[in-house]
RNA sequence: GGGCGAGUGCCAGAGUGGCCAAAUGGGGCGGGCUGUAAACCCGCUGGCGUAAGCCUACGUAGGUUCGAAUCCUACCUCGCCCA
């Protein structure tokens, strides 16, 4: 079901740049008649670095963008930075290093790809013109370019000044910012500019997505193609992802919100979305899912507590897309359950694990449950009068928990209102 | 190469010999209120230990001192200015 929506038509019946106007996803276009442009089929791209063996959240934004663009019967490429992400670490120069790093690269970059493809619909050759989405990797004409040839040949047509200009270097440059800028960062303008070019000259490729942290670097890379191969391409920012409370996006009490269910389970994954502010739900799942607009606006049209059908939707939406259907339909279903005036945690999504037959203390059996991160914190917890045992609360972190205190076969640890942990017992 | 300045906890940012595991703010977590929301109020926020206490931490490595984030030396990194 999943693949058929995501399914690329193979003309472009709607306008890519209606879609993401629609659903608020542009942020800046170098191209005042961009729409135009996805009149007829194109390729465009998005680069993702693979700094870490999983995407999270936060990446979800262009990953839609990607999703829409072939749904809008357009040719999408990810671009891997398997070169920027090489250089990503300066510190890092030994040999030995420099080996496991493209190694490490290689993993992430594989890790990323399959990620992605829940989303996209990958072909394997370069050549082939549908739809189907390609996966390139910039090291490929990156790493093999040597110093006194790149200055030759690109050299020229980088204007430091003309590069000084662009924000991101500027707010650097600020004699009021300390951390400075280096040369190493000031050149991955000039890498990013080079692979939109190569992509173009490779793949006809004419649009470049991106973050709206992006911009300058889109920007150089439009300005490369135009001297270099006399070519005239464009680029679309979509907008920073925030909360409307102004804290940090994709973070939560264990961290990021990663993609990988091994990182961050599908139960945690819904809650996250479910926890949505009222301020956010509607921009939310316009950029995160596919649910169409119209319906969105009635979903969203109510105030407080009406809004909650919306968070719901919203969650569900997307933990279906990142997980799975079955995933989300359990996620939904066992968080409804234990939300419910039922309290009823017996859930399949519901975090859990077998009882160890020894028990532990609670202190212990918070950290194994990953609801404090060490015994500290376990103490602390309790202290502040956080857990419970079942619906009891707990006073002493140092209380023996064993199969005794099991009901209906399961020992149950809250941590909060909202974090719980089943311990099973057999 | 020379001069000046800076490097503090998740982040920002005080502290300039003991009262410093380190002010304050943000973030995070917990409690209250609620709608599994926001705002607001309260508490907590390095690790180990039931506890007394111990250990690790203020760029790195040494040193002075009964005692150092704070003083000295060298080094590293960064910024500003000069060459």
């Amino acid at each position: 079901m999943i693949t058929d929506k995501l399914s690329a038509m193979t003309t472009p019946t709607v306008n890519f740049y209606d879609v993401l106007r629609e659903r608020g996803l542009v942020a800046q276009t170098t191209d005042p008649d961009i729409r135009q442009r996805f009149e007829k089929t194109l390729t465009a791209y998005i680069g993702f670095d693979a700094t870490a063996d999983s995407l999270h959240v936060g990446s979800l934004v262009p990953i839609m963008g990607l999703a829409h663009l072939q749904r809008c019967g357009h040719r999408p490429i990810v671009l891997l930075g398997g070169a920027t992400t090489l250089i990503g670490d300066p510190s890092g120069k030994s040999e030995a290093r420099k080996m496991l790093q493209h190694q490490q690269i290689d993993a992430n970059a594989q890790a990323i790809a399959a990620q992605i493809g829940r989303f996209v619909r990958f072909d394997d050759s370069l050549a082939t013109s549908g739809g189907g989405a390609v996966m390139v990797n910039n090291a490929d004409w990156l790493a093999k370019l040597n110093w006194i040839d790149l200055l030759r040949t690109y050299g020229p047509h980088f204007s430091v000044n003309r590069m000084l200009t662009m924000d991101s270097v500027k707010s650097r440059l600020d004699p009021s910012n300390e951390s400075g800028l280096s040369f190493l960062e000031f050149n991955y303008m000039v890498m990013q500019a080079i692979d939109f070019l190569k992509l173009h000259q490779m793949c006809g490729c004419s649009v470049q997505l991106g973050g709206q942290d992006q911009w300058g670097n889109i920007v150089m890379g439009i300005e490369l193609a135009r001297r270099m191969a006399n070519a005239d391409l464009a680029g679309l920012t979509f907008p920073l992802v925030t909360k409307s409370d102004g804290g940090k996006f994709g973070k939560s009490e264990k961290g990021n919100i990663w993609l990988d269910p091994r990182k961050t389970s599908s139960y945690d994954f819904y809650q996250f979305w479910r926890n949505t502010a009222d301020a956010d739900v509607a921009k939310f799942l316009g950029w995160f899912t596919f649910v169409p607009m119209d319906e969105v606006r009635k979903l969203t049209g109510g105030q407080g507590a009406e809004l909650n059908p919306a968070k719901q939707r919203l969650a569900y939406e997307i933990t279906r897309l990142v997980h799975g259907q079955d995933e989300a339909d359990k996620a939904m279903d066992s968080a409804r359950k234990a939300f419910s005036a039922s309290r009823d945690v017996t859930g399949d999504a519901i975090p859990h694990a077998p009882l160890p037959p020894e028990g532990g203390t609670i202190a212990q059996l918070l950290v194994a449950a990953g609801l404090a991160s060490s015994n500290s914190d376990a103490k602390k917890l309790v202290q502040g009068g956080g857990v419970r045992l079942h619906d009891e609360k707990v006073s002493d972190p140092q209380q023996r928990v064993g199969p005794a205190d099991a009901r209906d076969g399961f020992v149950l640890l809250r941590a909060g209102k909202k974090r719980l942990f089943r311990f099973d017992v057999a």
